[in-house]
DNA sequence: TTATTATAGTTGCTTATACAATATCTTGTC
DNA sequence: GACAAGATATTGTATAAGCAACTATAATAA
């Protein structure tokens, strides 16, 4: 039997539960098309989509692990194999010597363009046959509004 | 200089974005509070509340992986943790042997309660101050419809 | 100046997860 | 009924992520 207030039916947890459940279907699809089609995993799609998506192709460890939401840590390693692959590059900072940037390199470039074949079929799949573009639009803004800062 | 078509700043591409940006925010604001409040970790929270909105309060080994989007692998180890601490029980299903139950203990409906109230409040003060009632019907709407099995 | 405190990033360690291989059981076919 | 094919869960192993401790640099205060 189910506690007494059982809040579990609430509105705002099956919201909550939809968004982790949402979110957790799209990674993984998403994330086992990339694989399979570029050898890509995931979390660097987001990387470099992150430096794509940067003012000057380049963002400081720091900006990079807040806008992945990562560890600073979890983001050195993440970063390391990366550079390993020779898709992203650090370089030093002039004006700070305890920052870096790191900045996409041409190789990462490519295979960013090369994922983003994979990434669009799969949103059109994905978002485009199950929303309207006016839908779309209004998901995107009430996300946003999610995820300003309190 | 992004590269020719620079599809970055597509709809579609931005709202993934978000989708990913947002779910890894609440999940870590989430997943803080309940650890500091319960020292109940966030995927044990997804595990219970699942058998709490489950039609008897039990689920098959398999059908709980599918709920919270985990491999079946992941889910035994899961499952074990939940279990070691008492929360969880497994139970055979007497007419299928390969398959068991989850169901949850009275600790573990007792661990949900507690939790609940750290995760109500979480969700008044992020879905509750930053959507209205009416938003947060058209977001679940939405969201359902990205859910639906192909 | 020097001492203190704060910030940026990395490293050691632990843990959680996925993937692939495996064991057990069920179902369908002959 | 026996055997092949599929389903269900678990285990071995590798990897990736977080946390806390650490190093190096910068900013602030005395």
């Amino acid at each position: 039997m189910s506690s007494s207030a059982c809040p579990s039916g609430d509105e705002k947890v099956v919201l909550f539960g939809l968004l982790l459940e949402t979110n957790a279907r799209l990674r993984k699809d998403l994330g086992t098309a990339l694989e399979a089609s570029c050898q890509l995993p995931l979390a660097w799609f987001e990387v470099l989509l992150q430096l794509r998506q940067s003012e000057d192709g380049r963002l400081r460890m720091s900006q990079m692990a807040d806008a992945i939401v990562h560890s600073t840590g979890g983001t050195t390693r993440l970063v390391d194999r990366l550079e390993g692959a020779d898709l992203v590059r650090r370089e030093h900072c002039p004006s700070d010597r305890r920052s870096l940037f790191v900045g996409i390199t041409d190789a990462g470039n490519a295979k960013l363009d090369e994922a983003f074949g994979v990434h669009l079929d799969y949103l059109d799949s994905h978002l485009g046959a199950r929303l309207s573009s006016v839908e779309r639009e209004v998901l995107a803004t009430l996300l946003s509004k999610l995820n300003v800062a309190r």
